[in-house]
Parts: C-alpha cells; structure tokens; sequence
DNA sequence: ATGAAAGCGCTAACAC
DNA sequence: GTGTTAGCGCTTTCAT
C-alpha cells in the first residue's frame, strides 16, 4: 500500500535471477527427484508416463536449458567433433562442411569448426583448445602437421580423420584423393589433346601441400612425355578471379608461345577464361585451360572450364560417417583408408583430339 | 630373462593409457599439488621460478592437455562464443566470420558456429544445443526468431548481438544494415538514372527476411517516383551465376520492354552480365543492372556490377568487439545499437546520368 | 608461495 | 519406476 510516501522499496525489485537453471530448480518445481528428471530429459530407462508429463511441464514452464558441461564432466562423453580447417574463404571447406554437417545431423554428434589460416603454429594453437574440450573425434586438413599436433592427436585416443589428401601417412584414418595423381592425369589429358607449351599459374602458397603435390604429378606425368612447364606465375591475396585475369595476361605476354595455361583451382581459371574471350583468343583451338576443383560457379560461365573435381562434400560425408561409426560404437577398426578418384570434367577449354 | 620357453607375458604388455592425463597426473610427476600445478598452467597467482618450470616441464613431457569441461564446471567460466548464422555456402557468412575471428583472436574467446539453413525450427535447435554449453555470448544473424528462440535468448543471461540487419527490435544488441533501406537507395538511384521499365530478379525464400526487406524497400521508394515494378523471377537451388543466367533470358524474353534488372544478390547479378554480354545487349546503355553485396568476385568481371556492400565484415568485427567488451567486463552497457551503412558502389552497369 | 577442502551440475551405479 | 550416493577434474576459498 502506497500511503502517499515516496519510499524507494529497493528491496522489493525482483531482479530476474541471472542464475541459469539446475536440475534441482526443475526437480524441485515438479517434485520429483532430480535423478528421475535428468532420466526424462535425456530418455534414459523407464519413467512413468505420469512423472515424464510433469516433469516437461517443469522444464518447459521454467525454460530450463541443460547444462552439458555438468554432463559431459559427469559422463564423460561430449558429443562434440571438432573439424580443422586452414580456411573458410575459397568455397571448397564449406562444401566439407556440408557434408560432414548432412551426416552428423543424423546423429548427437555436433560439428565445432577451427580455422587455421594454413599457419601450423595457429593449427596447434586450435587443436590444443579444441582437444581440451575432449570431442568425439577429430577431422582435420590435410596429412601434413607440426610433431606437437601429431603428439596431441596421437595421445587424445580419440578418432581423427585426415581429410582431403591421401598422398602420406595419416594418424589414424584418412579420405581424400591423391593430388598427385590428380595432377598428373590432368597432365596425361593436356598431352593427349595435342597441347605442348605449357604454362602454370597458381597461388604463392608454400603451406598449401595439395597445391604443392598436385604441381609435382603434372610435372612428373609431363616429364614422362618430354615436355616441361614453360613459365610460371603466381599470387597471393586479392580476388582470385581478377587475379586470374591479370596472371594470365603477363604469362601470356611474356611467353605468347604458351598454348595450355593449367590453374591450380578454378577461381583463376575461370578469371584467365574471362581474359582470354575477352581479348578475343581462341580457346580451347589457340589456347586450352584447365583448373582444380570442380566448383558449381563453373556452370555459369560462357564457356565451360576444364576441371578435375575433387569430391569435396564426399569426402566431408565420408569422414563424418567414420567418426559417427566410431562414436556409436558400429565400427570398431581404426586406421580406414579411403581413397575417392576425382573425375576428370574436360568442359569446352580442352581440345578434343 | 626369457629362459627359452614361450611364456606369453600379457601382463607386461604396456598399453598406452588410453585414459586422458589430468592435473594430478602432472602434480604427481612434478611433486607439486594440483593447486599450484593449475596455477603455473594458467598464470594465475603467484609460483617460484623453480616450481613453475618442474610444473612446465612435466605437463610438456607427459602431453596434458587439460580438461575445459571440468575446468568450465568449477569457474563458471566458459570461452566460447556461439555465432548462429543461416548458411555457409554463399560467402556472406564466410565473411563475417573472417571479421568476428579477426577480433576475437586477441581475446580468449573462441567462436562456435551453428548453421540453421534458414529454418526456425532448426535455429532453435542448434540454439539449444548451444547454450547448454553456457557460451559467453552469442551473435546470431538476423532479428526475426521463433518465440522459443527468443525465449531462451532472454533467459540465458548473455550478452546477445543481432547481427546484419537493424530494421526490427533486438534482444539485447544488434549491429547490421537497414535492407529496407539499402533497397530505398538503390531505387532511387536507378531512377535517378533515369530507368523506367524495372525488373526484379530473386531467391525463392520467404524465410529470408533481409531480402524481403531489400525488397519492400525497393518497391516503396519507386511508388515514390511513381514507377511499379514491371516484372519479377525468382529461382532457388542451383548454381547461382548460372541461374542468375537462365533467369535473365527468362525475364528478358517475356517483358522486352524491361531497361533494368535489380538482383538480390551478386552472384545471380554476375550472370545475368555475363548473359547481358553474350547476347551482344548495351549494358548499361539498353539496359541496367544492379545486384546486393559488394562481393570480391564483382572486380574480376568483364564490366563491373553495380552493388551495394553490406559491410560483412565489419559487422562481424562490431558484433564481436560487443561480446568481447562485455566478457571482460570493459563494456557494461547492453542493447547496443550499430547501424553501419551500406555504400552504393555504382560500378559500369548503372548509366550515369 | 603453497596446500587442503569443498563443491560446480550433472550422471553412473547401485539400492529400494 | 524411483531415489541415494559418490564422484567426474577442475577452481574457489581459505588456511598456512
């Protein structure tokens, strides 16, 4: 009752508790045990029909979140799968992603993304964090990483799958494809098509291994035939497609005898694709183009570029269905080698012979 | 000493620990207690020189990595932050990521993402799951949520930042652009240029409230100037740059009159380019063209498309410089409102008049 | 500068 | 079907 005073009732302010909710909050709101209420929350053994129905009506009513730090400490379990990356920029993680992400959506399991720029210091920075969270399993990029990432993979006793490359040694499992044998059937392709001055053009990026590897089969598989790659260029940073432009007017400047251009993926392919209609050269007759990677973006080009998919959201699927099988129990081997075959696609920018 | 006789001594079999080290394995090796062994390992407190190093020494030799559930469950203390975005597969999030990573780096925090494929219920559920985990903040993209998500949102106490959009009220903070607006100034600026026949050319997705916001925008600021739109298409899956093609031939073919093409994004903006340039049409002479974005792609283009850039990557930096002030207590202000606002980038498809 | 004790919120294991 | 007890591996707090 207001009797005219004004009294300031700090007292009375109902300050919304900050403090999230407890089992015991819900337990205490339903009346049932706090055992039985982590029972019905979770669907583990038999409750009655009775109990579950108050014991919801609780939860609910309260907008109780459950803590899985308590649990996950409790049950030692996490459900967690932490995925390492070097980055989120170029399209083809994200297509991992989705895939890992289609398959886990069928399971408890949580996907827990880490970027590591493609700096080994930063992956071991990541994974350091990621394992003191104790994830279900580990999918990661690439088979190449620094001795302490190799240790602390080693030592977590839990899966890790090595994706995208299969040229090497995995920890544990592994699934991707050979990026050598990408490069030198792309290699045997361009021969084949009567091509013989040919010109690479890549990114400047001596921590990108699959790059790396895919450049040493094409030289290889060209050697075997007597040909050498004629002239080089590469870049870093910026946009890829304009890059590809640029790039390809300076190589085609300066050794205008080129008559292959071979892109290590296919945003600068599609960028030297743009150049060459533009300044009216004749692709594939004058000059043929390939690049790496297989991206939808192709599609939508005037001509298509030639391109090797990489079977990107395969090899997410395929890693998250072996930490899922590893997790529920339903595979019990470890070390599986999964070899995908990209596919070569010889679009309009490789001569038929 | 093997005296000869096969003797299988499977009791000497010495099977790595599959057990993960905790502090007191490092307190035993070291001889110093787990307290003081938690404190070297996190720079807390006062330790001598020399217990520091035994402590350093022994973590390092044995691997341990510590335990972030146990050590989240003791402080209340948890360095993650959950961003909730609709997509990855279009470069927009990939972005604001780039911006949120680059803030949170010098921080502790760490993000978390949740894709929700632009559907509530799925938004809610990966919300759920998240905030079980007690993140330290989470930044979720848009302000329309189910009343459930909003629900949750409130309870859970964080701090709370609405990103990419401010036409709407939030939570808690929100940092973004108003759609309604940057589809008002686009409007006016193609009619300032003198176009009159104008066609828009979209996703089929109700559930993306920014587009639709573009959208509204757009249209009220040509009823303004007298002018309807003439014709729409809308298109969903696929390859955008290839639809973007498909859709403008569509468009062109049954409105002939049309002398411009407003895209809700980039990409199926590139496309309808490339068409525009293939069939030989005067852009922007014959007709216009504007998309929404301002993505890197647009400069490797033949002509450049008129844009408009929603700064995503800023707004990722602003979101998580809101978390961050907040978590470490250098913020204490709540409901932050940040519009940024979006640049028209007019490009060489807007006819300057 | 170091240690001992208590407990974070939940679940495994075992009663009843 | 339901409740009780004892931790999970750390950090907080308080003592020394």
């Amino acid at each position: 009752m207001n009797d005219g005073k004004i009294i300031p009732m700090t007292d009375d302010i109902k300050i919304p508790p900050r403090r999230p909710l407890t089992l015991k909050d819900v337990s205490e709101a339903s009346g049932v045990s706090e055992m039985t209420v982590s029972r019905v929350l979770r669907n583990r053994g038999d409750v009655s029909d009775a109990t579950r129905e108050k014991v919801l009506a609780a939860a609910k009513s309260l907008g109780y979140v459950p803590n899985k730090i308590a649990g996950a400490l409790a049950s030692s379990r996490v459900n967690l799968v932490a995925v390492i990356i070097p980055s989120l920029s170029n399209m083809v993680f994200p297509e991992v992603m989705t895939g890992i992400s289609e398959v886990l959506d069928d399971t408890p399991l949580q996907p827990v993304v880490g970027v590591t720029n493609y700096l080994p210091e930063k992956e071991e920075e990541v994974l350091f964090e990621m394992l003191s969270w104790r994830p279900s399993g580990v999918i990661i990029a690439g088979l190449e990483h620094s001795d302490a990432s190799r240790a602390m993979l080693h030592a977590s006793g839990i899966p890790v799958v090595e994706i995208m490359d299969v040229d090497g040694e995995p920890i544990d499992a592994m699934v991707g494809i050979s990026h050598r044998r990408a490069g030198r059937e792309m290699a045997r392709a361009i021969c084949k098509a009567g091509y013989e001055n040919i010109g690479f053009l890549g990114t400047k990026m001596p921590l990108d291994h699959r790059a790396r590897k895919r450049f040493e089969g094409f030289t290889e598989a060209l050697a075997k035939e007597g040909v050498e790659v004629m002239d080089q260029e590469f870049y870093s940073g910026g946009s890829a497609l304009k890059k590809g432009r640029e790039m390809t007017q300076t190589i085609l400047e300066r050794s205008p005898d080129l008559d292959f251009l071979y892109y290590s993926n296919d945003m600068i392919g599609a960028g030297g694709l743009l150049y060459c209609l533009d300044a009216g050269i004749d692709v594939p007759g004058r000059i043929g183009l390939a690049g790496f990677n297989g991206v939808e973006l192709l599609d939508g080009l005037p001509r298509k570029l030639a391109t090797m998919d990489a079977g990107r959201r395969e090899i997410g699927r395929e890693a998250a269905r072996i930490i899922a099988g590893r997790s529920d129990g339903s595979i019990t081997e470890t070390g599986q080698r999964v070899e995908l075959t990209p596919k070569l696609q010889p679009g309009e920018t490789l001569r038929r012979w």
